[in-house]
DNA sequence: ATATTGACCAACTTGTTCATTTAGTCATTC
DNA sequence: GAATGACTAAATGAACAAGTTGGTCAATAT
């Protein structure tokens, strides 16, 4: 793989991350990876194509944190809160993702709305495949893996997110706690 | 209560229906309700506070419907859930509520997005206080009522607005299967 | 040949001006 | 004294100019 395409990479994922996708120019990109600005479209088509590709390896990395966090020895119940308790404080602490949801949220720049839509899709289905496994052991009932999947990160965004808008933020121990009282109890076989 | 209040009120509702607040004028409302601008000053000291009045006996409206559609006979969960349902009811057919939603959404008037987030806090503190007698009659476990109306509402959200976004509107029929298996279950005593 | 480049251009933003519109007031009318 | 609508200051937006920026491509370097 081609060490001009890391460097571009790395330079935009450091520019959108300091002041955003739309006021990062490929102009500076070009600049802080060394490269000229036509090198850049020997390997991505367009701006939004590069935003699309760091947005991916984000996506591979907060999987394989979730990944990382899942124990085979503990329960689905204890699994998916843990997965998800990952995947909330990475959208929470990673500088990319926080300035790309500030940008969402206070300029509504189009491209970078489509491209959070998909990680929230992402991670749905990744949510889904670990329902689908735990349904196929047995663990839980059978149950819509998609709808059931949704409702369980619509309700994290609830309590990290929304939450906090109105009221003082929860701790991860009592999200924990929630989640199994109100969710999770339902799902039990 | 004055006539002349009445009409404006009357007129003010209409318009904001059908354009929009930012796009209704008091030019217009003053038109519609035949009456003079001036006077309409007299009884609303701004066109915000006008919208607010207004925004104010929609609130009681729903309530009351949320009330009626409670039966004493039947077991909190069935009613928390037929008034949460004739809450997302009105939210979805009521032509005022539809129009300044969207007005939200598309250009997020700040004055429309302020009164609207007092409908959703008055809204969960109505469910609040459902939970609240329940948990005084032992119907319910204890809980946090403030965070279980918050939960509840959210969820409410998410079946009813948030998962047509990709997918197949749910019944009502589903949405209350849904809401029983996935959360009250968690608040059985 | 192939990879790289940056000057170049069309499309899009941004800044500015100026005419129109509109929320709110108040002297006048009924 | 309640009601009014002409009036005003402020906000809005249309129109236009000036400046940026995403993307291209002929020229250049390897």
């Amino acid at each position: 793989m081609s060490e001009k395409r890391k460097q571009i990479i790395e330079a935009a994922a450091k520019s959108f991350s300091l002041f955003g996708y739309k006021a990062t120019t490929m102009d500076q990109v070009a600049k802080m990876a060394n490269v000229g600005k036509g090198t850049i479209y020997t390997f991505f088509k367009s701006k939004e194509e590069l935003l699309e590709e760091i947005v991916s390896s984000i996506i591979s990395e907060i999987k394989c944190e979730a990944d990382a966090a899942i124990d085979q020895s503990l329960s689905f119940n204890e699994n998916v809160q843990r997965a998800l308790q990952r995947i909330f404080t990475f959208r929470k602490e990673h500088e990319l993702t926080i300035k790309l949801l500030q940008e969402v949220r206070d300029i509504g720049t189009p491209a970078v709305r489509d491209v959070m839509k998909r990680l929230d899709r992402e991670m749905i289905a990744y949510v889904r495949g670990k329902i689908e496994e735990a349904m196929a052991k047995g663990e839980i009932r059978s149950c819509d893996s998609e709808l059931t999947a949704f409702l369980m990160f619509k309700m994290y965004i609830a309590l990290n997110v929304e939450w906090e808008k109105e009221h003082e933020p929860l701790s991860q121990q009592k999200i924990a706690e929630l989640f199994h009282l109100y969710l999770l109890k339902g799902l039990s076989p």
